[in-house]
DNA sequence: CCTCAACATAACCATATGGTTATGAATGAT
DNA sequence: ATCATTCATAACCATATGGTTATGTTGAGG
């Protein structure tokens, strides 16, 4: 396993997904669009903050390709687009497998060694 | 399956951990450390950064409970703490389920319904 | 055609982030 | 005791982020 910038899921989009599900508000937002696709004014209405914010928030979400936007007539409905939710979801699987592997050899490495202070 | 704030895992700390995962440097020190933990010095030899940059990214990874950090002579060095990591895999995995449960359901609710133009 | 509704965008602000250089503190070695 | 090594912290800077209000744009309906 490639653990660097050499895998086919390029560090910039890790960048960007990471970063916008590090937002409460946006993971609200995806939490109900997993519910069905929905509009602005529609995703706004569970929160106390402006549109132009809720806006911004989804323009985050799109750059990172976790949702995609549709135009019906004055709405523009957001919707999931969980590939790019699978991309982190990877490289948080690939990594786990990797530590957890590591970890036995790591965990049998450290029982055949002189005990040692850890602080 | 509960998607908002009142699950188990406080939003604060999913916050911490996906806003430290953003960060491409955070994500190569912790491939290191899956290696084994290791001195701030062997954590930075592979950057063209500041020994401080370095602290500050393993502050944040600390911070987030994703790495933590002993006391050997004047060494600090750092080693995954992966329970952290997986909360935020616990998410994304609920996450999934959730959207792939509903999706189902959408799909069907879709192909009963008059096509719609989509933008 | 006019107007309302639904958004987007611009301009602005406060704070956070990611880097730097300079310096300080604690331990190990001589 | 001194000195070097390892790391943390402080101070600073530029840019990004997350919010606001104000305004523009576009499509639907009367």
């Amino acid at each position: 396993m490639v653990m660097n910038d050499s895998t086919s899921t390029q560090a910039a989009d890790l960048d960007a997904i990471f970063s916008a599900l590090g937002d409460p508000t946006r993971r609200a937002l995806l939490c109900q669009l997993a519910k069905g696709e929905a509009s602005v004014a529609q995703l706004r209405a569970p929160f106390e903050m402006s549109q132009p914010a809720i806006s911004k928030h989804l323009k985050v979400l799109e750059n990172a390709g976790l949702i995609t936007r549709a135009t019906r007539g004055t709405s523009r409905p957001a919707r999931l687009h969980a590939a790019h939710l699978s991309e982190a979801l990877g490289w948080l699987e690939d990594f786990r497998k990797f530590w957890q592997g590591n970890f036995t050899q790591l965990d049998t490495l450290l029982a055949s060694m002189p005990q040692q202070k850890e602080d």
